[in-house]
DNA sequence: CCATAAAATACTCAAATTGAGTATAATAGG
DNA sequence: CCTATTATACTCAATTTGAGTATTTTATGG
């Protein structure tokens, strides 16, 4: 990493020099058995769960470091490949009452692994994400948690004002397929702020010091500070960056048939999408290459395996499964 | 994402509890005269300049508003599009000596403004952002400060041992549209990221205490700290998203004809488009909309004036030009 | 040993999109 | 009126996409 240098000298009178303290918070991803899997940790003093993360820690030269330490050391995960998703700044983050003000910032991190160790410690589990998102998986068709959803946001949409009603209409019918717009699964963190903005997250009311009246599970599990929000944000660059970037394959294991190439695209997109056009697109796009192996029968006529073709990475600049979701589930 | 390598990478034993010091900093972008710009301060106290940057401060609920204070309060700039780059936390970033070694986290943004005021302090210029990378502008065909920047990689290449020989040939080729490989022009960081490590701009031999043999200004003018990167980082993030988001629109006019937009665009992009395809993607797309006017001829035959039609936003998920270059200048 | 199910793989084909033009219209300047 | 310059309309072949059908190769249950 770039050596880096002081930021620019303030040149404004100091009001309150702001000292806070630093966060690293993974998502930490990887896909198992046809589910898309996220590391969460259960808080012993309570009930909640949220995203491991760890302090940024002065030995630590870059922050990626940092996080790769903590992680490596708390939950013996060896990350592979790892993006920086965002930092959050906000004051007022750490809420509960009225103690101080305290800004806390968090840089967040999406990371790759490989396989699902057992996990650390034994309040780390893997879980799928969807159990956080029911409303984003689309693999089974449109999932039935969305009815309550649309029905309640339709309701938020009535309760406001002229001008604002319009907006959150279209900016629903566009994330949520609701009008004439076709499903979209990279939105996934503009889906889950209009449900925050619009009350129905668990995390919406207990930020205001509510509590979320019951919807029958359709909202989802929730998590705590932010970290549901970061999740979402994680998922929603991750199923941008499969179509430009081979990222899929941090998550294979070293050879591998098609299918579970696919399988693992649509776990992670939440999509079918059409077998034989997907099989297409993967070898013209010489994103594997023969292993010259059989796999032991996967319930049909034994498939190739397969392995990723590293050399595409210096070949192409954006190697990736443009993938469109097939309107038949497997079809052919 | 490629990664610089340190310099010194100095294993420091220390404690615990960092309590960085926090700051913001912005490449401030606009588009004039068809020359795309970026905000730079020059630093009274020496000769170098970098991008406008400040402190985060305690009264800033979110890091995004103490962005646009500041910005706004040193520049009299109102930002209209904002984006968070990138966040680096270093530590050793404070180089020049045997100083204690300070974290100074740094949180860089992307800014777009309408039009270039004269900027609130005489330090403060617009200056086309070419001038930092005079390889990244492809609009007059390929650049001529390419030459001796290939011939210098070339030496650099085989400066390596077999395996880093290879990979970075490729790295070059991939880059830098060397082999068979066409430009890429969002590889802008990656580009930067070479020609450090490769020391072929004036901060890595800065940053490793020596100073740059001359190349005839084909290495592009430096900027402070690690400021190039992040305008490098900037150009790439801003060439890549105008594909699918209609960002441009952001540097444009109330009103302007389809010619001064594919000009912005090629300004940003650096490279020429087809004119009679451009228009047919803007129109096709619905990006924008009558006006009912006619510009005061161009030159030749008067234009229609036309706006962004911000509905665009509400009705698709991704608008955006995806441009591919012509391969001659402004066929048509 | 045969029928059937489950995959894998091969091949087809029409529709849509893209890349690269040609053709024509409208203006200003001499 | 001729020329330069830009705007705009329209064409057309090549490629890419979406959605199939057809065939091959296994395992399995009678």
């Amino acid at each position: 990493m770039v050596r880096m240098q002081t930021p620019t000298p303030a040149p404004v009178p100091r009001g309150r020099a702001a000292s806070p303290s630093i966060g690293l918070n993974a998502a930490i991803v990887t896909a198992t058995t046809e589910e898309p899997r996220v590391l969460t940790i259960r808080f012993d003093h309570g009930d909640g769960e949220g995203l491991p993360s760890g302090p940024l820690e002065a030995e630590h030269r870059t922050l990626e470091i940092g996080l790769r330490a903590w992680v490596e050391r708390q939950t013996s995960q060896t990350l592979g490949y790892v993006e920086q998703l965002y930092t959050f700044g906000d004051r007022d983050r750490m809420a509960g009452g009225d103690a101080e003000p305290v800004r806390a910032l968090t840089v967040a991190y999406l990371a790759l692994v490989r396989e699902a160790r057992p996990a650390g410690s034994a309040d780390a589990v893997w879980q799928s994400w969807y159990r956080f998102f029911p409303w984003e998986d689309w693999r089974e068709g449109r999932p039935p948690q969305l009815d309550p959803i649309i029905d309640r946001l339709g309701r938020w949409v009535a309760a406001a004002a002229e001008a604002e009603r319009r907006l959150r209409a279209e900016r629903i019918a566009l994330a949520f397929a609701a009008g004439t717009a076709e499903w979209n699964e990279e939105l996934a963190l503009e889906r889950y702020e209009l449900l925050y903005e619009a009350g129905l997250v668990a995390e919406a009311a207990r930020d205001l010091g509510h509590i979320l009246s019951g919807d029958g599970g359709a909202s989802g599990v929730p998590l705590a500070f932010d970290h549901r929000r970061i999740l979402a944000t994680a998922i929603g660059r991750l199923r941008g960056k499969i179509k430009y970037r081979p990222v899929v394959f941090e998550l294979m294991p070293p050879a591998f048939t098609l299918l579970q190439l696919q399988r693992t695209v649509e776990a992670l997109a939440g999509v079918r999408l059409h077998k034989q056009n997907f099989r297409r697109l993967v070898e013209q796009q010489g994103l594997v290459e023969e292993t010259g192996e059989i796999s032991a029968a996967t319930g049909g006529r034994p498939a190739r395996l397969v392995r990723f073709r590293r050399e595409v990475l210096l070949e192409r600049p954006a190697p990736g499964l443009r993938l469109r979701a097939g309107r038949r589930a497997g079809t052919g």
